[in-house]
DNA sequence: CTTTAAAATGTTATATTATTACATACTGTT
DNA sequence: AACAGTATGTAATAATATAACATTTTAAAG
C-alpha cells in the first residue's frame, strides 16, 4: 500500500538549514545560507535549495518574495504557510511577520470577483519601523 | 531653482516597453521583454530593468513578485502602487489584478501592533481560476 | 531481516534574473 | 548657451535558481 512517511523530524541539511534561518535576527539568502553551511558539509546551491523548498513547504520557514530571503515561522498559526503576513522596513530592512488573526481571517475568507478559489495568500507591507521612523 | 519636469510623457524605452507589457495578456518577464524589444533598438539587460523600475516607480506597471514578471496596471485607483493586489491561478498561471475598494481600503489602514507606519502593500492571492477548477 | 518506494543527498554544469560601472546624449528650464 | 536632471548605450559581471543524473538513506511492509 502506499507508505506513511514521518512528517516531524527533518533531514540532516534540512535541520542544519532551519537552525541557522531560525538563529537569524534577519531574513537569509540562498547564498548566503549556502556560505555558513559550507563548513558543514552542504557545498552546492541545489541541496541548499532543496532544503528551502522543503521547509517552505512544511511550512517552518517563509519566503519574503520581494527580497528573495527566508524567515522562519514564528507563528504556529500559520496553518502551513498559506497565510503569510510580513511588515518590511524600507530603510533598515528589518522584516517580522506579521500575526494578526483578524486580518489572517479576514484574507482567508476573501473571495474574488472573478470567481477563483484562494488556497493561499502572501502580503507584504513596506514602511519605516518604530526606530526607522524616529531618526 | 527646482527645476520641474513633466510628468506624463513616457520617454521612448519607456513607451516601448509599457506598451508591449500593456499588450500583452499575461505578465512578462524582464529577458521576455528584452528578447521582443530587441528589433526596436533595446539590446541589453540594462536598457530593460531601468525602464521597469521607472514604470513600476510613476505606478505604470505592477511587478509580481512571487512570479519576477510584470503586468500594466489595469485600474487608474491604485494610487501609484502604493495598494497592489493579486489573484494568480497556480494551475494556468493567469495573473489578475485584484481591484476591490474595501479591501483597499481595510489594508491601507492596516497598523500592525509594532508601530510600524506602512506605505505600501502588496498582496498575492494564490488558488485556481474559475476555468481550472472546472478541468 | 530483506525488500522496496519514497525521500534525501552529492555533484557538475548551466539557466535565469539583476546590477555595476562608465561613457554619452537628450530634455527642458533659466 | 549653460545647466541639471533624466535617459541611453554598452560591456562585463554578480546574484539567484534549476536541470540532470548518480547515489544513498529512511522507514514501512512483507
Amino acid at each position: 500500500m502506499t507508505k506513511m512517511y514521518k512528517e516531524n523530524s527533518l533531514s540532516k541539511n534540512q535541520q542544519i538549514i532551519f537552525d541557522l534561518i531560525d538563529k537569524s535576527p534577519e531574513p537569509l539568502k540562498a547564498y548566503t545560507i549556502l556560505f555558513y553551511v559550507q563548513k558543514k558539509g552542504i557545498k552546492a546551491p541545489p541541496q541548499v535549495y532543496r532544503a528551502l523548498d522543503k521547509l517552505v513547504e512544511i511550512g517552518k520557514i517563509h519566503k519574503i518574495e520581494s527580497k528573495n530571503a527566508f524567515v522562519a515561522c514564528k507563528n504556529s498559526n500559520c496553518e502551513i504557510s498559506k497565510a503569510t503576513a510580513f511588515s518590511i522596513c524600507e530603510r533598515c530592512e528589518e522584516v517580522d511577520e506579521v500575526s494578526d488573526t483578524k486580518l489572517s481571517k479576514y484574507l482567508s475568507k476573501f473571495n474574488d470577483k472573478k470567481g477563483m478559489t484562494f488556497k493561499r495568500f502572501n502580503l507584504e507591507f513596506f514602511g519605516l519601523c518604530k526606530r526607522c521612523k524616529i531618526k
